[in-house]
DNA sequence: CCAATAGACTAACTAGCGCTAGTTTGGTAA
DNA sequence: TTACCAAACTAGCGCTAGTTAGTCTATTGG
């Protein structure tokens, strides 16, 4: 029996027909979080997207805060796992900035609000940045760079040099997803359809490899 | 009546002292938009971090969305200027993509907020986004996109991906900015020390010429 | 079949918001 | 000095937010 992940919110046990109705609920909120930030965002809201009262809320969820957790924690918690999972059982190119950069690519395409909850977050959490938040982020850029170090082409940077390098990598990717709705609105283009994502993935690739080979070109 | 008194026109809307106050509640409302969004900062705040009563805000400003239209144009307006004089001036650099990031940057340190508040901005403005910003972002992003296209390296890139690449440089920038208060509460670094925007401005150099240059050398 | 209960509802509370009204104060100019 | 007025103040209104209490209903296990 796997370790039940600490099971911090959901007050009540939740029956059959509640399970699902918590769903339709964490998926109203995180539309909203993700549209507008936290405090933007009014359980009215939340519950008329879902079809019900905004007390009905209180029977999934103890708390405004209690539901935003559990939204980023439904989102963020896949994510990391299958990252993980891709960095750690070593496969090929694991450690492989490309590849790994094209992987991130690939799972937030699947989640493409999460980038905007966690953009929501860093703007606005500055010093009571959310616990989940900080536990994976630290770690994350931490193995980033290291990972920087160590990848062909890394000489051609100044060691102090490579959080930044980290950091705008994270931007790039962070920053698509974020401003996707915006750039529909202004150009009618939107940055979330296939096509659009699959010149994204190439373009991350084709900078990536930009940036961490060695000046000369060597194909593999 | 007639009467119009000699009453000579006041140099400033507002009396002597009254500018000054109105500029401090300008800076005050600018780092609180800038940290928290403009939903999330209370007017209670302002006058708090002002050091008077919030009612003594409406001797100064309308309403909290005009405080907040204020706060923008005075950050946004000079950067804007600066940077297309810069361009349109024909200045030696002035279509060189590093140079002009170089610029960005530099202008961008002077008013280290700004960038956050373009940033909350965009996220929670997708469709109602503040029409100062809608005006200025489209051309700039055009121009960029004009200039991405005649710089040397322009044929690495397929034509549709060039918008892609614009963005990604304005996100390494902003978020850059955006991330800093975040980034000094996890590891301590003041990313808007000196030193740290001296290395960003050379990391920026570097990735900018590595993607605008053909891949061969042409030191010039 | 009935009692228990999950989960919806309505009603309403409290806190805090943006904002207004009316008053006081202190510097400036006649 | 005195009149004026910008700009501060105190008090509080109306509204909406998150939240609680209490009720009704329909599914379900014994």
């Amino acid at each position: 029996m796997p370790a039940a992940p600490a099971r911090t919110f959901k007050p009540t046990p939740a029956g059959r027909r509640g399970a699902a109705t918590a769903e339709r609920i964490l998926d109203a909120a995180e539309g909203l979080f993700a549209e507008r930030g936290y405090s933007a965002t009014t359980l009215r809201d939340v519950a008329t997207r879902v079809g019900i009262q905004n007390p009905s809320l209180y029977n999934h969820f103890e708390s405004k805060e209690a539901l935003y957790a559990a939204v980023l924690e439904r989102d963020i918690g896949p994510v990391l796992e299958a990252l993980s999972e891709f960095l750690l059982d070593g496969s090929e190119g694991s450690g492989d900035p490309a590849q790994v950069a094209e992987r991130v690519m690939e799972l937030l395409a699947r989640r493409p609000r999460l980038p905007r909850l966690v953009a929501h977050e860093t703007l606005s959490g500055g010093d009571q940045l959310t616990r989940m938040l900080r536990e994976w982020m630290v770690p994350v850029f931490a193995r980033a760079h290291r990972m920087v170090e160590i990848s062909p082409g890394a000489e051609r940077w100044n060691p102090d040099q490579i959080p930044h390098l980290v950091l705008a990598m994270y931007h790039i990717v962070i920053g698509y997803f974020t401003i996707a709705p915006l750039y529909e609105a202004l150009t009618g283009d939107d940055l979330l359809a296939e096509q659009a994502l699959e010149r994204q993935t190439r373009l991350l690739r084709e900078i990536v490899g930009a940036l961490f080979t060695s000046t000369e070109k060597s194909a593999g």
